[in-house]
Formats: structure tokens, sequence, C-alpha cells
DNA sequence: AAAATATCATACTAATCGGTATGTTATTTA
DNA sequence: TAAATAACATACCGATTAGTATGATATTTT
């Protein structure tokens, strides 16, 4: 078997995903990578294969955490109203709370590699589409639950949802007054009726 | 004065545009630039100053004319709600057209550079707002019109539009169904009432 | 213990990056 | 027409890029 991995590969891929995140794709460099992951050059290329393949397994990660965290989010409160405000608040929140704004990494490869590598653009596409039946099934929870009118088009709904929490992330990386923010929160909630 | 300037500035910064809408700043190299500005390396450093300046350049060139299209185009409908619906519409229809699918280069640049360069964030952020004027006067418009309700809260309802028109944008750069997008932008606007 | 194997760190590669120095050509001013 | 000026094209700069060859080190298998 010879000598045995000295780095943890889910750690290092997780700091690699904290710089990928940050500074996206082009701007990330193998340096910056390989002292912010604390290991050498060769031990990223056997361990991932290369600055690509290395990406992939970080958006990969994100994306995971990321759909299984907002789930929990919208699950842990009976009220789908409040579930979804507080859900959107808190986005904002943790996003106003950070410098700079890294924003949602599959958002921002959205912007930077889809359009020009279908591997990314299908990865980011059904991450959304993933994140829209989330909201899809937590509509429907209220509408159930009698909380939401019965004739409520639950999954178009959740699909104006996800385009305006995409649109809210972006526009929180210009830095926004927050009024801004929360009006647009509150009138767009008030399509869940 | 000496030798008179052989290339078109405007020409020039228009293809410099398309490049840097199409790529974005940091996949854009200057061999690029030369090639599609059909124009010599020091040409574009006497003319504009240096790669980042020929961006900026380039990207109040596109704020300039994106503004002043949109307020015509929302502005040429008697009907707010007709008006809103056509230029969303027209927004997908142009970008399904497209391959690859550039976005709008404000987006494209808050995404990628405003986080980290405050020259960004604010001329980026700045648009926005401006754009949020433009809505807000069209709402307005539909209000004394008689089309909307007086009641409606059109600042913050314009605010949000914007929100669904940044999330669309991004959206379609995964390229998904036309039955997602169009969902979305029928809920959204219902927002008009 | 010896052979095999996989990871490690160092140093290197060719290519490309943004930016510029240099000398020539064209135009204006005096 | 001569001097001054500015744009032109070519060729170059040091720095940085992603990726790799090499040899030493450590662990497993035989």
């Amino acid at each position: 078997m010879g000598r045995i991995r000295e780095f943890d590969e889910e750690k290092v891929l997780d700091a690699a995903m904290q710089l990928f995140w940050e500074k996206g794709y082009e701007a990330t460099s193998l340096s910056d990578l390989t002292s912010r992951m604390g290991i050498q050059r060769p031990s990223i290329y056997s361990a991932f294969g290369g600055k690509e393949e290395l990406f992939e397994a970080a958006l990969r990660k994100y994306t995971k955490s990321r759909a299984s965290l907002i789930r929990t989010r919208l699950q842990s409160n009976p009220s789908v109203k409040e579930a979804f405000h507080t859900f959107f608040e808190s986005v904002v929140d943790d996003e106003y709370a950070e410098s700079p704004r890294k924003g949602c990494f599959c958002i921002n490869t959205m912007v930077e590699l889809a359009p020009h590598d279908e591997k990314f653009e299908i990865l980011t596409r059904e991450h959304q589409m993933f994140l829209a039946v989330i909201f899809q099934e937590t509509i429907e929870r209220g509408i159930q639950s009698g909380e939401l009118e019965s004739g409520l088009n639950a999954k178009a709904v959740s699909q104006a949802l996800i385009i305006s929490l995409i649109g809210l992330t972006v526009m929180l990386k210009s830095r926004p007054e927050r009024s801004f923010i929360d009006n647009s929160i509150e009138v767009t909630l008030t399509l869940l009726k």
C-alpha cells in the first residue's frame, strides 16, 4: 500500500471550497490553494486530479450540505410562512455579517462557468431544481395544514421563490441598503397566501 | 498634434464590452482583447489606461445604454402590466436565443468583482438602484391611470421586481426548462395588482 | 528484513499573464 | 520645410500560471 496519506481529504477539500467560494475559479491560483489547504501541489493532483476536478468536488460538497441545511431550516418551523420568512432573513443576516460577501457558491458558479461548460451548467441547474422541490414540498405542507390557500400553485410559487432567492443573494454583493432587501422579501412572500 | 488615431474609440470599446460581457474580467486576456478590438496592445493602454480601466469604461457604456433601453421598453406600452410582462419575456427570449448565455454584464460584474472591489460594488449597486427607480415610476404611472390599486407600495414592489429580474437573468445561465422561467414570471407579476 | 508502493517536498517546465521600452511612421505646428 | 508630437508595430519584460519530473521518506506486503 505504501506510505499513508498525512492529510484529511475532507478537511483540505473544505479549505479549497472556502477559497473557490470566495474568489471563484479563475481568480484562485494553485498557489492560493496549496497555502490555504496546507498541502503541496502534487498532493492536490494525486488526490483530486487537477484544478478543475478539485473545483467540481468542492462544489458538489457545497451543494450537498447546502440543500440539507435548507431542508432542515424549512422543516424546523410549523408555520410555513414563518419558515420562509425566517429562512430568507437568515440568508440576508449571514451575508451582511460577511466580508467579503461570498454569496452562494453555486450561484457564483452559474455566473462564471455554466455558460462555458456544460458540466457546470447541469450541476448548478440540478441544484436549483432540487431546492425548488424542497420549497414546493414545504408549500404543500402549508396547504395541507390549512395555513395556505388550497388553490395555491405550489410548484409555480416555489419556482418564483427560488428566482427571488437567487436575485437576493446576488444583489447582496453590491451592499444595498437593508431596506431594499427587506422590502423585497416582505413583498415577495405575500405570494404565500 | 501629431499623428491622428486610426481606430474609432467607441467601436473598439464596444468590442471590448462584448468580450468582457461574455467572459468576465479575469478570463479575458489582453491577447483576447487586442485580437477582438483589432488594435495593438499599446493602443489600448494609451486610449484607456489599462485592463481594469478598459473594463470600467466598458461597463459604464453598458449600464448607460441598458438603462435607456429598459426605460424605453417600459414606456412604450400604455398598460403597465403588459409592459412589465412583455419586458420580462423579452429578456428571456433574448437570452434563450444566445449561446453562450452572456446574461447581464452588470450582474456578472456584481458577482465577480463587487465583493472584492468597492469601485464596482458602487457602480453595480447604483445601476440597480437606477433601474429600481425606472420600475417605480412605471408602477406609479399604472396607479395614476387606475390600472393598479392605489394602495400598492410602488417602491417596495419595484424593488421586488428588480430582485426577480436579477434572479431570472442568473438562472437562465443554467438553461432551465422554459416553463420554470415562465411560471416564475407569471407568479411574480401578480404582485402588480 | 527486503521488495514494493504510495506520499512527501523541492524544483522545474513551457506557456501565458499584464504591462512597457523602442524605434518607425504619419500628422500638425512653427 | 523643419521641429515637435502622437500613434503605430514589434519585440520585449519580469511575474505568474497550471501542471510535472525527480528523488527522498515512510508504510505495507512478501
